[in-house]
DNA sequence: GGAAAAAGTTTCCTATAGGAGACGAAACGT
DNA sequence: ACGTTTCGTCTCCTATAGGAAACTTTTTCC
């Protein structure tokens, strides 16, 4: 077996990759054990080899894109199931929360984003750590809107939660707030040093 | 649950599209073209051939799922669409995350949950943090299956991560795991104490 | 247990996917 | 205009995907 590059502050965007090889023959034969089908009526109904299916399965082959479609509709496989297994999968490491390296980095004079598993296009949730810059503020009216939900969650740091629609909220580490971010909501941190959070947002 | 038209795969109104040798090229030409890349970069980036790339776009070939996988990565193309081509707010504040109050408790002879933000009844992602009891564990098989995708944070403590489909996975404070739960999953914690973790789950 | 049937694997062959590099065609500057 | 560079296409070749059928394993039924 392969060294595990456990130590490391980032287990590499592949620390969980198995060339699909791996498991994209085990998906399929799930799937289709799971609607109870043999190798010859799978094959059938998605209008391929039946040897071809079995190599598939087998991962002695790496099948056409064509090929793949075509199982899929037939097993009724969800696409993004099969991208989310195949692909490198999402696992971001990032030893102790208070640093951080891989993702995506955007930036804002409020905000510092790093986004958590962005190797992975295909989620339907995003989640990010954001360091909310430690400022004054007398007055709120940098909202922030966008159609979904939103999770959060205070890693570090105190800060103060203002919505549109209800009061401000004062939260620290391990308080955690659920809101639809259609309403206007936007950070504060009240400390001293940055305040940390973690986000998971749902597009609608 | 409901059947799933034969011909369709059950996406949606723009869901299904033509035997994809219309279109798929032209899709990954604009994705392409979006980003600004000329073959050459697009190639190296996806680890493909210039022109590889270039006979697909021009569909004069049928791309393995493997090629057509790292494109998307790449390209940033969201798999649906390769395919087919505010109500109610809420808030909750909990304070550190070592104890919690509110919330259903569901409890394990394994893991201890707790739910966040329960009294939000009509939330689509589901925020948890779970308690993973220390235990020997020579073999895993206790699988966990749901459908739907999890994103998974760690808190406190080291544990191990099972997939069915990659190699465990070690992970610590601050790490992070995207990952489609209808593949089994389980944690066992490595450390002396227990493992905290934060979980956001979405049925699908 | 043994024969027959069914399910799955492997072999063999042909068509073609995919990469290297040649070629062509715009888009520079001088 | 002419070279030079840069982007895209085309040609050629090798490795291999995919199907048909032979072969092997498992299941079923007597």
């Amino acid at each position: 077996m392969e060294p595990i590059p456990s130590e490391e502050t980032g287990l590499g965007p592949e620390a969980m990759e198995a060339p699909d090889g791996e498991i994209l023959g085990k998906m399929i034969r799930d799937a289709r054990k799971e609607k109870g089908l043999t190798l010859e009526e799978a094959a059938r109904a998605a209008a391929i080899g039946r040897s071809t299916l079995s190599k598939i399965e087998n991962n002695q082959t790496r099948p056409s894109f064509e090929i793949i479609r075509r199982l899929m509709q037939t097993l009724e496989l969800e696409t993004p199931q099969l991208f989310v297994q195949s692909g490198q999968s999402g696992v971001t490491g990032r030893r102790d929360f208070t640093r951080t390296g891989l993702g995506e980095h955007k930036e804002t004079s409020t905000y510092d984003h790093e986004l958590l598993c962005s190797e992975l296009t295909s989620k339907r949730m995003v989640p990010y750590i954001s360091t909310i810059k430690a400022r004054d503020v007398t007055e709120f009216d940098n909202w922030v809107r966008h159609r979904g939900e939103e999770f959060m969650f205070v890693l570090s740091g105190e800060l103060t939660l203002y919505t549109e629609h209800y009061r401000p909220l004062r939260m620290g580490p391990g308080d955690s707030v659920y809101y639809d971010s259609g309403m206007g909501h936007g950070c504060v941190s009240v400390s001293e040093e940055d305040a940390k959070v973690l986000w998971v947002s749902l597009e609608v």
